[in-house]
DNA sequence: AATGAATGAGACTTCATTCAT
DNA sequence: GATGAATGAAGTCTCATTCAT
């Protein structure tokens, strides 16, 4: 998915990897709001470079979506296989610190002004069939309840990322991560799907 | 802060409510980047009769924000006094079911380009006193840890309304929510700030 | 279809009146490729001026050959009803003196593109109709041959306003216009419609 | 004008060939408009290229023109040749023709952005003289009236140019070429050059 | 010589805000 | 007070031309 028909020009790619590069943290910090031009003075191009290798701004976008689910996905792959029973957990942290500062990766995640699985499908599904296997780890190693699925995973990192960009790492770590993983790890609900009252 | 100076001549008044109302519906469909011109044509008034109730884009945002927020508190006020140990989480479901269909109050409490406490100071003490009130109304019912403050809950309403707006009300309710009310009712964490459970 | 809803403030008419003369000029004499922004320089007002009149560039150009359309239209009808026989040549050499200056028309109606009959149906209907009605009074005046119908004198009228176009008035007038009009008086084709060898 | 310096190398020679052959196909179909970038694409050569045997856009536009230009005098003197009283006949028709699929050749010839003596003088006499030789000959062959000359003829191409593109081939050949050709065939106009009455 | 990447001016269009009516 | 027209600063994107590889 990189690399396509004849392998760049070595001034070009490293262009296209600068835009790539300032345009990400340009995104993280801006969100996606943020005209080329500004990304492109960034970058130290023209504004009709950035448009050469991405033709428009949305592709731009995903761009620098696949890159980062790539990225996210390796690493969490490792870091299952290190410690199963972990895996989720650093995965869903990792996701939560992302969103910290990667306002754009949170925006395409939470499907705000960008569908994920229409735009990247390959993507979205090496993505998801990662979450699969680390969520199943983890219910084996006996970490995480049973019965949740990778739709409730998604929809926890969605959350997470908004928790984190409203509030500081350390302070969430203490405060607020326990509450949540405390809500993961207690038994399973009971059928009817309500909290099962030992409350 | 509503009333000032004089008292709006009766067709002004109501003008200003019906901007109110229609802006607030209209930022909540399309978020933020409306612009006035429709807003103004959906309430039915010229641009200039918006911009003399509200002198700014940003102004008219902070009139909704308070105008919500005030519903809001009331709200949660009426429903802790009827059973303080549910008071919170009804607040909490409330709140996340806001986000579903309100994009604005949603980021303006996320503080998404958008500084609640430095724009509406008043409102924002307010409601962060309502929060403080029923967090210990709860905490005394012994329903929620006691090792929680008013900035956690803040913390998870963001969460809660970011995936609201990600998952459907139904699924929510059924799947997510109560990991997190599992969450919310454990015992307090052990001082180290990690959870004490299986960790 | 000129009036619509309302009726326009007085400046507003003013102003869009304006642009539509402005802009009729400016396309005459460079056309289309003209920017939007010079025609508002021209006129004097601002281009967001332009844009609330005539939402698209398109819509401007549309506007403007709806406009000529129709007096050409008027004007057509009163000379045929002063003379019969005459009225198709006055149409003819009305129009292509419309294309000497008026290139945004010639274009339009030459289909460059273009589409009239799909962008301005009524007008393009109306058009037509008075192009048959002249064309029939002249063949009953017995001064245009009887085997030519309307696709014909759109052609003609293509080809006379390139011609102006390409050449001096009064030099197409005294060489070339006596050969067109030798042409359509001449005794119709034989029926397989190669000239009838007079020649 | 085409040949200068030194006489390209081999492989030099053969793009350049082609690039004015490309061209010459890619604007006759898409109009001035087209990106030099297409041009290039089309032609399998870069952009650098283009421009090492055309400096400017224009004046690959001219080279193209030259070459047509060449190309259709070489024609019209086998014809005249082989038919001196047919030879303008077939001249016009087949400009018209060309004209058809020629876009690019047919604004250049109209001068529409493009003055044809003032960038080749020496391709616009030989076009002239050639024009000049073909009526000649057919106004001694008696097929065309006597007192045209050839800024008529350019006149008149120009026309049918315009009636083609707007019009099927077919079509024009059987309705309006007659037209054309029954007041060229006309006896003269009468000597202050209005038409002669009914004739 | 060829390539194709980079440039940057400029085109169309939107919209927050001001102001004449 | 209300109206909605006017403004003009952006923003996205295109493309003729130049230049490093």
């Amino acid at each position: 998915m990189t690399e396509k028909s004849r392998p760049l020009r070595a001034d070009a790619a490293r262009n296209r990897a600068r835009v790539l590069q300032v345009a990400y943290e340009t995104f993280a910090e801006e969100g996606a709001g943020v005209p080329i031009d500004e990304i492109a003075r960034r970058a130290g191009v023209g504004a009709g470079t950035v448009y050469r290798h991405f033709p428009t701004k949305e592709s731009l976008f995903q761009a620098i979506v696949a890159d980062r689910l790539q990225q996210v996905v390796e690493r969490a792959r490792e870091q299952a296989a290190a410690d199963p029973g972990e895996g989720l957990y650093a995965f869903l942290f990792h996701m939560a610190e992302q969103g910290a500062t990667d306002l754009g990766l949170t925006e395409a995640f939470a499907g705000i002004g960008f569908d994920l699985a229409a735009a990247l499908p390959d993507a979205e599904k090496e993505f998801t069939g990662m979450m699969a296997e680390i969520l199943t780890q983890a219910q084996r190693a006996g970490t995480v309840r049973s019965d949740l699925d990778v739709a409730d995973i998604k929809t926890l990192i969605v959350g997470l990322q908004a928790m984190r960009r409203f509030r500081g790492d350390s302070e969430l770590m203490h405060r607020v991560y326990p509450v949540i993983r405390a809500g993961l790890a207690a038994p399973d609900a009971s059928p009817d799907g309500a909290t099962d009252a030992s409350a």
